[in-house]
DNA sequence: CTAGGGTTAG
């Protein structure tokens, strides 16, 4: 308005004028006034020109920013590097790199911050390739990357780029102990799994910062090693710091990856006071999913005032990883209507619900039209679920033709599906063939070596089992012992087979006889007769009478009130016999028995599973 | 003027 009023105002008060729409924000009044200055001449500052880039910044005002660019380079002037680099940072904010790059490549001179702003635009495009490009070229210039280049090239160079001839840079230039480089070296090799170089990058940290420990606590969580990063968690709290949204996150992860229900409650508590963290609320959800508690999980759901495609996706696969397909199912509609979009995820969950509940129609269906309804390929997670759905329905020449016209190749958990349904079906000669096969792809899978050599040693094929044996050895496979935990008073409790230093061990595996003699009484016989029931080998060393999860099992009857749900969690998948008797136990002493294996859970409940005798 | 940390499947 103002610039209306005072058409022929000098050059001063046009831009004493245009400062004052900066500071207000007022982006048309600003514009106007740019306009009568270009008519008259007149030229601002680069300051004042960079608080006028902001003021389109806060407006959202693309058009605008694209004149106030026209303007700057007006009648042929050529205006500071500063200006430019401003001027590029704008078009990388409002996501156009291809002005951004315009403008980089016509400046005649390009100083350290010019590079970082592109460099880190790529980056966050996730362009890693032309990032780490640039960054070459700019060392060819002889311009010298800084603590902003460093930890915003750090973020594109996992796997791309030899991360410590980077890490060497940087220490040579002097810039590892900036935090912001730490925090992101320590994230980069984290995403690489090298947990041990990230971890010395933190323990060099004198300072102590927030970001930083997130950072390390994360990796750790993020690789599945929850007990590190909740250890580190307890260090982090010891040295004064609060929790953050992204702290709680990682450490509900951990939880997660350990199916700490407990620890995941006290958590949970701290949670309430950040309840509208999207983020948070979705590990919170998985974390009472994944630990077995749906009840938990529904609640905190139905209380998300926001929720987005992976709040769905979580508890539908929740859901059904639990054995509610039903509920899984209706969950999807009710997603549906409420007009969120699935995603490759959501879809696996769906498909899972319907292999799970023996859905073979809708499971079809839906994969078959995926693409039309959602317009997602099918992938290898999807085309497991249908396998298994194959499987489970005892059509296994058919899930075999499945996988050979796979779209995506299969891999070693495509041909781990296929074995668990010949499991089932007792299919010795496709399971021969599926686990030849899963060692192709994953020569270190110990349970399968196991597996094979058994099913040779029961039909007496000697020479085979040699050669398995010998495979191993050259290979340097060594078996993965079977290993069960339970949390008990807070503590957490390890039975692993054939280890008895448990001091309690006598009275457990009395109490163990002692179960196994009242299961004989309503019918129960030990199994050892068929080799498949044991898809990743437990037996051989051992009877199968002391399995690690009978041992915690009893342990956990010994300890916990008839109400109270023993919650078992092992490394290695359950076996066919522990499986019998976990269901004719819960029957019998009428107990809630949850066991969570590497891939599923089992509720074990009224003499049933959830997983319908199947995994 | 340029930079770092968190969530879903298998």
């Amino acid at each position: 308005m103002a610039a209306r009023n005072a058409p022929e105002s000098s050059s001063s008060s046009l831009i004493d004028e245009l400062g004052r729409c900066c500071y207000q924000r007022d982006l048309p009044g600003a514009i106007r006034i740019m306009d009568a200055m270009e008519r008259h001449g007149v030229r601002a500052d680069s300051i004042m020109y960079s608080e006028l880039i902001k003021c389109c910044l806060a407006r959202g005002g693309v058009e605008q920013g694209k004149l106030v660019h026209k303007h700057v380079f007006s009648n042929g002037y050529q205006p500071t590097m500063f200006l430019i680099n401003i001027l590029i940072n704008m078009y990388v904010k409002f996501d156009l790199l291809d002005e951004a790059w315009k403008l980089f490549d016509q400046m005649r001179e390009r100083n350290v911050v010019s590079w970082t702003t592109m460099i880190s635009a790529y980056c966050n495009a996730k362009l890693n390739e032309r990032a780490l490009k640039f960054l070459v070229l700019m060392l060819r210039e002889g311009v010298r990357p800084n603590m902003f280049t460093y930890s915003s090239i750090l973020r594109a160079c996992a796997g791309l780029w030899n991360l410590r001839q980077l890490h060497c840079s940087i220490t040579k230039a002097g810039l590892e102990s900036d935090v912001f480089v730490r925090s992101a070296l320590i994230d980069s090799y984290s995403k690489m799994g090298e947990l041990q170089n990230a971890l010395s990058v933190f323990n060099e940290m004198v300072t102590g910062d927030l970001v930083v420990w997130n950072s390390i606590i994360g990796g750790f969580a993020q690789n599945s090693d929850g007990d590190e990063a909740l250890n580190l968690f307890k260090s982090m709290k010891r040295a004064g710091f609060p929790s953050h949204q992204a702290t709680l996150t990682s450490v509900l992860r951990a939880c997660t990856g350990l199916s700490l229900l407990e620890l995941g409650r006290q958590v949970h508590v701290h949670v309430l006071k950040f309840d509208q963290d999207l983020i948070l609320n979705n590990a919170l959800l998985d974390m009472y999913c994944k630990c077995g508690s749906v009840a938990d999980a529904n609640t905190i759901f139905t209380r998300m005032l926001e929720k987005d495609v992976i709040s769905w996706s979580t508890m539908i696969a929740g859901l059904a990883q639990n054995g509610f397909s039903q509920e899984a199912l209706r969950l999807f509609e009710s997603m549906k209507l409420s007009g969120m979009k699935p995603n490759y995820v959501t879809i696996v969950g769906v498909l899972f619900a319907c292999s799970h509940a023996g859905l073979v129609e809708d499971g079809w269906y839906y994969f078959r039209s995926m693409k039309q309804l959602f317009g997602i390929d099918p992938g290898r997670e999807h085309y497991g679920c249908i396998i298994d759905l194959l499987g489970r329905a005892g059509k296994l020449d058919e899930a075999v033709r499945l996988i050979h016209g796979m779209k995506s190749e299969p891999d070693a958990i495509t041909w781990r599906t296929l074995l668990g349904a010949c499991r089932v079906h007792r299919h010795v000669d496709l399971a021969i063939y599926a686990a030849k096969r899963i060692l192709e792809l994953d020569p270190q899978d110990s349970g399968t070596y196991i597996l094979l050599s058994n099913i040779y040693a029961k039909s007496q094929k000697w020479e085979d089992v040699e050669e398995i044996r010998r495979a191993m050895k050259t290979r340097g496979i060594k078996k993965e012992p079977g290993c069960s935990w339970i949390e008990v008073n807070k503590q957490i409790y390890a039975f692993i087979i054939g280890d008895n230093s448990n001091p309690q061990m006598d009275k457990i595996t009395k109490y163990l006889n002692h179960l196994i003699q009242r299961l004989m009484e309503v019918g129960y016989f030990p199994d050892t007769n068929f080799v498949l029931q044991d898809l990743e080998g437990e037996q051989g060393e051992d009877s199968l009478r002391y399995h690690s999860e009978k041992l915690a099992i009893a342990f956990g009857m010994m300890s916990f009130s008839k109400e109270k749900t023993v919650r078992i969690w092992k490394n290695i998948r359950i076996c066919g016999d522990c499986h019998v008797f976990a269901k004719l136990l819960a029957k019998k002493e009428n107990r809630i028995i949850v066991i969570r294996d590497p891939i599923r859970y089992h509720h074990f409940q009224d003499g049933i599973c959830s997983c319908g005798d199947y995994w």
